[in-house]
DNA sequence: CGCGGGTCGGTGACATGTCAACGATTGTCC
DNA sequence: GGACAATCGTTGACATGTCACCGACCCGCG
């Protein structure tokens, strides 16, 4: 086997750049909703599916999904923001395994407060800066990468 | 003040689709590095600066710039790498403030036995779905993005 | 029915990242 | 020289994320 192809310089720079702009992006984004509004990151994207569910009640399982989180992952913010008053957890009567999430009023008045600035940020650091097109471009770009990405999966998941 | 501008579908729909896709490809790079050479994320991160300095020692000052972490990050992820000899601190003789972090020759295995797999997976999973012309458009996009997020500063610093 | 595999949520141990504070040192200004 | 702010690295407390595992439950099949 031959040398691999190692990046070039601009591959280099590029991808230094993908990675240091996205993390600058999100701390700039976190700490402007923590200073706003007393939410992390964490905490919003659990309130926001929530907010617009039926009732503002979720089953742990489709919350999980919602967001894209493992289930321990998902447990452990749900018992923090439990524990602050933002959801409380309910038993869930159609499957005895399941469990629900409902979003406390406390909870509620918490998103209401937060979205407007959170989602004029998004706009002012990000959007911004795309126009129309670009933005059709990133999303084919992305859906190409993400294609393109290997599943954590159970061997029989692989075939399909 | 009026309702403020929300996301339309499309904007969601994208920012939903550029973090889960972040999120998915970091996942699969790390897991892969992981499995493949023992090596997390913030291992390579440092391993990496350092094995392009000059005798593989950096100031820890120079180290934290090369990557872009803060001090209290690093110097947590420096203690665990010495505390697996993938690293040591030595003292910096021309500043007794300072300290230097050395890679010593398990550290210089482990980063050349990580790296031509690294740099093939993110080949796979993120530049062969770019064409050229795709990251010059990338890195402009990035490089405007960069220039709008706001730093970390102390107030004086605001007005450069 | 009851066995057995899969699903679901939770837990504890641990790795990682953030924040505030400290002690030591350096550089600046008088 | 000496006060004083800034820099540097570290530490401890805490928030967050990952992993392995458990216990309860659902469902299909004999």
């Amino acid at each position: 086997m031959v040398e691999p192809r190692w990046l070039g310089e601009q591959e280099a720079a590029l991808w230094q750049a993908y990675r240091a702009t996205h993390r600058e992006l999100m701390r700039a984004l976190e700490a402007r909703m923590i200073t706003n509004s007393g939410l992390s990151g964490a905490d919003y994207a659990l309130l926001h599916p929530l907010s617009e569910a039926e009732g503002g009640v979720l089953r742990t399982r489709d919350l999980g999904r919602s967001v894209g989180w493992e289930r321990s992952r998902l447990s452990h913010q749900v018992s923090r923001m439990e524990k602050r008053g933002l959801v409380c957890r309910e038993e869930c009567t159609s499957d005895a395994r399941g469990s629900m999430v409902r979003l406390t009023p406390l909870g509620r008045t918490a998103i209401d407060s937060a979205a407007p600035d959170h989602v004029a940020a998004v706009r002012t650091y990000f959007f911004d800066h795309l126009t129309t097109e670009e933005q059709t471009q990133l999303a084919a770009l992305l859906d190409r990468v993400a294609a393109g990405i290997p599943m954590t999966c159970v061997p029989s998941d692989c075939e399909e």
